[in-house]
DNA sequence: TAGACTACTCGACTGGCGCG
DNA sequence: CGCGCCAGTCGAGTAGTCTA
């Protein structure tokens, strides 16, 4: 769209400053960084590729913020990360609630002086995929991908008039607005669910017409360890059987059920490592390791094979379904079980002897069936999602015309 | 031999050194 | 003093050994 009639400039000769923080003797160290304080110091978990992220925060004192020199944020400043993970952008406008604001030290400022550029316009333009391949050009270092301010400096940009920039934002906004809309929603049903779960497991037995009874897990399922996934099998995309790792939980559609494993085995490779395969419908997730934090848990939707480092749940179909069972694990936080060494790590004991209260079959079916659904509306909006933010970034690229 | 546990790799991130 | 760079640390995940 704009490639026609629009001109090419160097970041550096388009009054756009690249601003890199104060690192110098002023630079606050660890312990200086506290949860409450006057001005938020951004590290780089705040500067995801999704933007602004604040779910942990640093601030510094006053005295300290006073004490710095460059590196504070002003509004409508663009922050770039620079090291570690490179490229990220988030925006600093009016919806961000901190009103000081400093950078770490692997991110800079990019500040928009020029009147003829609309800083909206540059936002979304640095998140195109034409800076994108400029910064993927520039970054060097194996270790450590890095940026420096001068290469920042020399990114080219393609600037048309003021009032195509302005047609162009006007037109992204409308899918980041629906992007932001569905984010949301996300994150409230799903708060909401596991709010609706708590209370209803935690009902007052006296005062409550559902019949209760106190379960161990062992009582209602039986626990196994996977088996070691030795190096030599490793490698197959195709197979008999999936065969399941902590990664595979990441991929897209294994949200809550492992469609896809990135190998698979087949059954004379399980007989060599003396492993045997899961059920469907058993549960699994991590045992050892930071991943058990993160509490996530996923059902198994055929025979599956299962890596050593992963627990699974079988659920005892005559007292429990496993739908239900799936959803009262997902209750409980592994955190609070894990041995307090070095590695986290949860064993099979202290799985076996934590306690439920569920009640019988028939109510546990019409309890579970509702969280399917809500479920599978979550699992449906996080598609649309994914969606919202291909199409957008198709769109801009299209409009930038590259 | 199953389950528990340890040791390790790899890459991301942070703090701050040291050269110009 | 500023900026580029480097080394240490941490987090996440993996593979193998130990032991009851």
């Amino acid at each position: 769209m704009i490639k026609s009639n629009c001109n090419v400039f160097l970041l550096k000769d388009s009054a756009i400053k690249v601003i890199d923080g104060d690192r110098g003797s002023k630079y606050p160290c660890a312990d200086e960084r506290k949860a409450k304080g006057y001005c938020l110091f951004l590290n780089t978990k705040n500067v995801t590729k999704n933007g602004f992220i604040f779910d942990e925060v640093n601030f510094i004192s006053k005295e300290q913020h006073n004490k710095m020199l460059k590196g504070q944020l002003q509004k409508n400043d663009i922050v770039l990360s620079t090291r570690g993970t490179v490229g990220h952008l988030a925006y600093y406008n009016e919806n961000v609630p901190y009103p000081f604001v400093r950078i770490n030290s692997g991110m800079v400022i990019i500040r928009n002086e020029n009147e003829k550029i609309n800083t909206d316009f540059l936002f979304k333009l640095l998140t195109s995929e034409y800076i994108k391949n400029q910064i993927d050009k520039l970054s060097f270092g194996s270790a450590q991908k890095q940026l420096t301010v001068k290469s920042i400096k020399n990114l080219k940009i393609l600037i048309p008039s003021i009032q195509i920039q302005i047609k162009i934002v006007n037109i992204i906004s409308i899918w980041d607005n629906a992007i932001e809309l569905c984010s949301k929603l996300i994150d409230n049903m799903d708060s909401y669910k596991t709010y609706i779960l708590f209370e209803l497991l935690n009902m007052n037995l006296n005062s409550s017409t559902l019949d209760f009874k106190e379960k161990s897990l062992a009582e209602i399922s039986s626990i196994k360890g996977g088996y070691v996934f030795k190096e030599e099998f490793q490698g197959k995309t195709k197979g008999e059987i999936p065969f399941v790792k902590i990664n595979d939980f990441n991929l897209p559609g294994n949200e809550k059920f492992i469609k896809n494993t990135k190998y698979w085995v087949n059954k004379d490779d399980l007989d060599k490592m003396k492993a045997k395969v899961f059920k469907k419908n058993s549960i699994v997730f991590a045992k050892v390791g930071a991943s058990l934090y993160l509490n996530k848990r996923r059902l198994l939707v055929r025979d599956t094979a299962v890596d050593n480092n992963i627990i699974c749940i079988i659920p005892n179909e005559e007292f429990c379904n496993y739908e239900f069972l799936y959803q009262l694990l997902l209750t409980i936080d592994f955190a609070n079980l894990s041995q307090k060494s070095s590695i986290p790590l949860i064993n099979k004991r202290d799985l076996l002897n934590l306690k439920f209260r569920i009640p019988n079959l028939d109510m546990q079916d019409k309890i579970s069936n509702i969280f399917k659904k809500y479920d599978e509306i979550i699992i449906n909006k996080t598609k649309v999602l994914q969606l919202l933010k291909i199409q957008k970034n198709s769109l801009l690229n299209k409009l930038i015309a590259v």
